[in-house]
DNA sequence: TATTTTACTGCAACAAAGTTGCGTTAAGCT
DNA sequence: AGCTTAACGCAACTTTGTTGCAGTAAAATA
């Protein structure tokens, strides 16, 4: 189940997220890969490595689709629930280490929690 | 500045939102109003009524738009800030009256946030 | 190492959501 | 009623993402 062949394109795409912490929109990963392989790929590559619990994926403010890596997820156990946060001037997008705590409200029994912040990050607070 | 002019189909649109607590689908909207209006028309008087504090705007999980009816905006003041529920069964989607604690996160200036939860309505949880 | 299997990939065509330009219509003011 | 211009309809376009199918290559088997 899962990733069963670890291709060329698997370990370039994987590549992509190792020097960073930040997500990385699935837009910019098929503009910066489009010598290497096709759209049709990089979404389905994207697709199974989520499956697998390597990357996780949320939207943002805009509705584009943001990927970054997991810690400590697996196939069957995608505990990755933290809030995302979005930088107003370099734009950037981060996992924030942090705990969500979920709101208990009346008539509602809420199962999970999409929380996107948007502010300025350290280094662009002068 | 604003709605310069009540015509036809702003009434129109403004009166889909009368009867229901629940946000709408922008697509569903322009479904709704394929025979009276162009989708054009409906994404254009949806920005202006945004603009005007009369409705506001959010991102579901699948990055579709929603709208919903704002309660005590104006054009220079939108203080709707909430979460917004989507029941996993009926798939309604309802903006919560309650507050959001925005975190607080070293290295992060957090300004503003926008939480999507998920779950059970009370109509849906038998 | 050669053969075989089938997961994976590329391409083209498609789908859905949303935007833009421009000519026409109608809201509402005099 | 006539005038001005905000608002509208339409068609064409953009962007993001999906699907079907034929061809390729990873890796299992022999
Ligand atoms: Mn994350
Ligand atoms: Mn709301
Ligand atoms: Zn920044
Ligand atoms: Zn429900």
């Amino acid at each position: 189940m899962g990733i069963t062949r670890k291709t060329k394109a698997v370990k370039k795409l994987l590549s992509l997220f190792e020097p960073t912490v930040s997500a990385i929109l699935a837009v910019d990963l098929i503009a910066q890969l489009k010598e290497e392989m096709n759209k049709t790929t990089v979404y389905r590559i994207l697709d199974r490595l989520e499956n697998e619990g390597i990357i996780h994926s949320f939207v943002g403010s805009d509705g584009l689709k943001w990927y970054a890596k997991c810690t400590g997820c697996s196939s069957n156990n995608h505990n990755d629930i933290h809030p995302h946060f979005q930088c107003t001037n370099c734009k950037k997008v981060t996992c924030l280490p942090v705990e969500i705590k979920i709101p208990i409200v009346e008539n509602y029994t809420i199962e999970n929690a999409a929380v996107f912040l948007v502010g300025k990050c350290n280094e662009c607070s002068s």
